[in-house]
DNA sequence: TGACAATTGAATGTCTGACAATTAAAAACA
DNA sequence: TGTTTTTAATTGTCAGACATTCAATTGTCA
């Protein structure tokens, strides 16, 4: 059985795809594994540094992972959450830096993700995921604590409200979006002033959480989107103004 | 310039791996070109093809690209939006596929993400959107379609109300969310009075962003998530005393 | 001089063939 | 029977070569 491949284009992206394609059909089934490389040369006529390339592709994406020796061989790996969390927050952070997409935009995306989660969240969160909120915002209410660190803690108050939901993929989908803008928002320096007020809305959507009262939530949600783009107009002002 | 590698792990992951965070911490900038392969095989001691190798895995991942003929080379890649939704499509789909996630909690995920659009999308829905999805309203509604192609137009309706809302980022965040419950919802064997039903929601969703009324369209997106899930879960049930 | 064609060189893409490393299973042995 | 050794299969790496592509250079002619 050989499989034809158009001349013009690289053989080992096209090898690539008639495997991906094949594993995203249900043609080959979790930890099944791939035809040796040998086989797979015969079967695509190339040879095996060409078969190899294709499969290294597969193996960057986490779609297949290889082990040596004897019955050992290229296998469709079960991709975990832990590794397509991993994928999506390269993937964002990749995007929003080398594409100039302003913080307006980027905040927008993901404030307007965080409240799709906010009703769920209010029904399911559990206490330890309450606790991980509250230890997160009392260091954030620490003085001395530096511009990044404090990002790195609203970044995980944020991962716990989201995981509140209980929905792995909720969870999924906006880890990219909560982490890729960590950079983004480590462009502001934010003054003590600026972290009392987002403290006082993190803790009122900590409380409103508690409470189970989505309504509330959401509402101190929003302002802190508010807030949140303002005190990034200002900067940008600041920085434009300084050129 | 020697980069020293370890010896147990695989030579050509390691490289990748240095490539990348080179590009992610921005020692390499985009469009920068890479040091030609010899050069690589120089700097890390190492065979062209294990550095092709290296190379394919950061291709796959759209870090880099690669140009043959005098002046080629790989450089740096300014990750596409395109790109960018293709890979969000892969990684959920397979994601979703393979975890054993079941619909219910796949539905969830995605109609709480599309609610959250949908007051951006009604402010902002341009006239084209609304037309996008007024013709997938006509085709769903015509008798003879087969259950993928009702799915695909389906798809096709959600995402023209998520690019309604004319922030790219989100649309990113939402492909994979819409597009990878295809497959689930292609298990669905759609009645005439299913279609008719979901039909309804939709036009009454492209009416209310036609109005910029965005609590009506709110509302009948919930109801279309209530309804979907029901239809699913009779699905199962079917299939669960089928077996 | 200027425009077009031919040459060249640098780079990636592919091939062949080989050897090393790893590992599970089979074989040999106590 | 239980342990050790051997073996065979498979991937990982290497070396060298040729093919292909493409831009810059060079050459040619009007």
């Amino acid at each position: 059985m050989k499989t034809e491949l158009e001349q013009n284009r690289d053989l080992s992206v096209q090898i690539a795809e008639a495997i991906r394609d094949a594993i995203m059909d249900g043609g080959l089934l979790v930890d099944e594994r791939l035809p040796s490389e040998a086989e797979l040369c015969e079967k695509f006529g190339v040879s095996r540094p060409t078969v190899r390339e294709a499969l290294k592709r597969l193996a960057a994406q986490n779609l297949i992972r290889t082990q040596r020796g004897a019955s050992g061989g290229a296998f469709v790996n079960r991709i975990s959450f832990e590794e397509a969390y991993g994928q999506q927050i390269t993937t964002s952070t990749l995007l929003l830096s080398m594409n100039e997409v302003d913080f307006e935009t980027a905040c927008e995306a993901r404030y307007a993700l965080e409240r799709a989660c906010v009703d769920l969240s209010a029904q399911r969160r559990t206490a330890d995921q309450l606790a991980t909120m509250r230890a997160e915002i009392h260091r954030q209410a620490q003085p001395g604590l530096s511009d990044e660190a404090f990002c790195a803690s609203d970044v995980a108050f944020h991962r716990a409200l989201v995981d509140g939901a209980g929905n792995p993929v909720l969870s999924y989908q906006l880890a990219g979006a909560v982490e890729a803008t960590q950079p983004l928002m480590n462009m502001i320096t934010f003054t003590t002033r600026d972290r009392n007020r987002i403290v006082a809305f993190h803790t009122t959507i900590a409380d409103a959480l508690d409470a189970r009262d989505s309504q509330t939530a959401d509402k101190a949600l929003e302002q802190l989107a508010d807030y949140t783009s303002s005190l990034a107009r200002e900067a940008m002002e600041r920085r434009h103004k300084a050129t």
